[in-house]
DNA sequence: CGTAGTTTTGAGATCGGTCAATATTTGTGG
DNA sequence: CCACAAATATTGACCGATCTCAAAACTACG
């Protein structure tokens, strides 16, 4: 199942035969949470970090009055949670989306790693700053495009993300309910309800119960002005 | 100059002597560059980073239909683009908002550091995620703030981040017109002036031509619901 | 002192929010 | 397998924060 973090990478950077061979070695065993699990709690002291498996997580960030913000969707083959190992304690939660398979990789391991193998270090340096480039598109999102461009943003950024990593970006479970996909898109979920069947009726996207199907990604592109270069498909050699 | 980078640093980790001058020896010689100057172009090859000795930059993205998203700002002693050691293009632009100092210091420097100094990488990797979570809390003000809590927020973190290099947080020059701001906040620039009238009315914020004042502190923090934490003013050992 | 950039103000439009009712789906215990 | 409860989705009517367009006032500066 690591298949998919080394994919991740391969993505975007070349990978000796020593180095992936560091990687597998990084990875404990696995272990399953159901569903709606909280993974990460802000403000926790951190000694692991999570990488995921399989199944989908959010960030999420939450404030007094109840309002709530998303700021990030992992798939599998991500470290949900790598940022920790310089920050130590998150401002944010991370929650299970589905049920999800994670491995926690010690914090202790990866400074060896990192030290042992300096390359390695500036990859996953990379990847953290690739999250980061996620975050900085998110913000645009939320900033500048309309309620229908921010749907259609964040599903052709899940795309790539799943074709990336061998999975299928046309059609998949997202796990999120239309309240979820609000907190994501900084709207209500009445209007992601109309903006969801706006877009089904248009033929573009057909959401139903967390099952995403990609009805016309050119269409979802065009109405999102998407450009994929922040998610550094193309990345120069570390 | 660098005295400020160094004031960052210090103000979440411990410094040793022998660190404190490898990263004196890391930094180059300044220039200057005038207000509104590119200092980055979106899609450039870059070999070195930009430490920001004095000034303020701002990081921003441009859509194909004109909108833009500014999604970061920079003050004396931040890296502006760190990131770049990693990622070596950007997909952001990066430009002077007063007249700056600058020091571009070469990734190869950088590299030599990291793995000479294993620690310096984990507080410099540090940083970037620092960068990430200010991103992720602008993702928050843009989702779920009003316009007056956005841009209450905004001037609640530029407040904390100048004090912390010794700056003077309550009085300082931005050097953005509210067409900037607007897009900083995801709003007009005209409901950037009204709503500035109203801080302005409620003495919470004095805001005329890119000087700011802020006139109550706890009262923007509070409109704003603002919680330092993602700031990382308390963090652990690393 | 003229001109360009910026700020301010007004009137009207609209996107998305709010509130509330209804429908649908899912899960659970019997 | 059914009956019910809980969660989720859908729809309608209305509201309001923010946008749009346009004009006027101010400011900076060569």
């Amino acid at each position: 199942m690591i298949e998919r973090h080394l994919a991740k990478i391969r993505a975007r950077h070349s990978l000796s035969a020593d180095e992936e061979q560091a990687i597998r070695a990084l990875v404990p065993p696995s272990r399953q949470v159901p569903r709606n699990s909280i993974i990460v709690h802000e403000g926790k002291r951190l000694e692991v970090s999570t990488l995921l498996l399989d199944g989908l997580l959010c960030r999420y960030k939450d404030m007094p009055d109840g309002k709530r913000q998303i700021t990030q969707i992992h798939v599998g083959g991500d470290f949900a949670d790598l940022h920790a190992f310089t920050l130590k304690r998150l401002e944010h939660n991370i929650m299970a989306l589905t049920d999800c398979t994670l491995s926690a990789v010690p914090h202790e391991s990866i400074r060896v790693l990192v030290e042992q193998q300096p390359r390695l270090g500036r990859l996953y340096w990379f990847s953290t700053n690739l999250d980061a480039s996620m975050n900085r598109e998110w913000e645009l999102s939320l900033g500048q495009r309309s309620a229908a461009g921010r749907l259609a943003a964040l599903f052709c950024e899940l795309h790539y993300r799943l074709v990336m990593v061998d999975m299928n970006g046309d059609s998949f479970n997202l796990g999120m309910n239309q309240a979820q996909l609000a907190d994501a898109l900084g709207m209500t979920a009445v209007h992601v309800n109309r903006t969801l069947r706006m877009l089904r009726d248009q033929r573009l996207l057909d959401y139903h119960r967390g099952e995403a199907n990609i009805l016309d990604l050119k269409g979802l592109e065009m109405l999102a002005e998407f450009d994929l270069s922040y998610l550094y498909l193309d990345a120069d050699p570390l």
